[in-house]
DNA sequence: GTATATATATACAGGTCTGTATATATATTT
DNA sequence: AAATATATATACAGACCTGTATATATATAC
């Protein structure tokens, strides 16, 4: 099991780095916030970049499992899956734990694609945009990798709006947005 | 009429700001690579924030302008503009010379509200989907404010996604999908 | 109670960053 | 040629950064 204290810093890091952005929050501020010594966090992280990917892993898994838990217990018909997609996506946006998407602006602070950061972060963007595609396959839709890549233009368009500006509603029209797509894909 | 000097310290922050970011360039590699000493660059501009936000000033206005003349040339009907807006975004993102969207990257790097970077952002964001929206209010279209927000997921999901990946495609995807809903709501 | 693992406290080395101070050079103008 | 504006060269102060070294404290295990 992972030690609280390794947990608590990954908590504590994923919160500053989305607040205040990765390259403006030092370690020292991590620590103090978690109410630790540098000592204990290059214990757990043997760098600044080996915690910021570990950060980056755990939203992107915890964001996963949760919206597939959600349209797996919510939905039995494929399509539904799809259609209700972005139903969970708003709530999850609207939370008010929610602090943005972790490869966004990661991508951004590490724009150099040599970058492990950058590497990581295109990876995931990917993983969930194939995500997308497997519930279009499974939807029997023909284009499912062009409907999956505009669904996920408009789900990381609308998370970069609400980025931007809590409470901007974007969300909401990306909803709109991708029924219309999804309504029109499917009667292809 | 603004210094050479001037104007070549903002295009090479722009360049730089872009390929490595803003927070990670600094101002010694600005001025090493435009030629000149800081003793210059504090002369034009009182603090790098100040180059910050000239450098996204120029940079939205620039793309403000050649998009307004490309529609405003090539287009007659209103709703042909509308119509025509992805094309031309498209040319801008896949020519050589794109680097990215000053705005969406700033703000991730500057999620702080407060900060006059992420305002001007903000701002910026706001008034490119205002001018989507005139567009689609001379086209007639009922909700013109939905739709523009819509429009403006696309293009800023489809920006990220090519900052992200060069040659993603992306921008042709949001074209596609941008056209199915601009008809849908010119049938309103 | 002694040994062992884990966490703390503190200091610091070496680097980078912004912004300025000081002195010199190069043009342009009169 | 003298005066003025503009650019350069260089050094540095003060702050912050990552990562480590050293010594101490605390808790668990045997």
């Amino acid at each position: 099991m992972m030690s609280t204290l390794k947990s608590k810093i990954l908590v504590v890091a994923t919160d500053l780095f989305q607040t205040r952005g990765i390259n403006s929050t030092g370690v020292d501020t991590i620590v103090a916030v978690a109410g630790t010594t540098k000592m204990t966090l290059y214990k757990y992280f043997i760098s600044k970049e080996n915690l910021i990917l570990e950060v980056l892993k755990k939203g992107h898994d915890d964001f996963q499992s949760w919206l597939s838990e959600q349209l797996n217990t919510n939905s039995k018909k494929p399509s539904e899956k799809l259609l209700k997609l972005f139903e969970f996506i708003e709530e999850w946006v609207t939370s008010p734990n929610f602090r943005g998407m972790g490869f966004i602006k990661a991508s951004a602070e590490f724009p150099n694609e040599e970058s492990p950061v950058h590497q990581l972060s295109a990876e995931q963007s990917r993983e969930f945009r194939q995500y997308i595609c497997s519930l279009a396959t499974d939807a029997n839709i023909k284009d499912a990798e062009g409907l999956a890549l505009q669904l996920s233009l408009l789900f990381e368009g609308a998370v970069q709006a609400e980025q931007m500006k809590r409470g901007s509603g974007a969300m909401k029209y990306a909803k709109k947005a991708s029924k219309i797509l999804i309504d029109g894909a499917l009667s292809d």
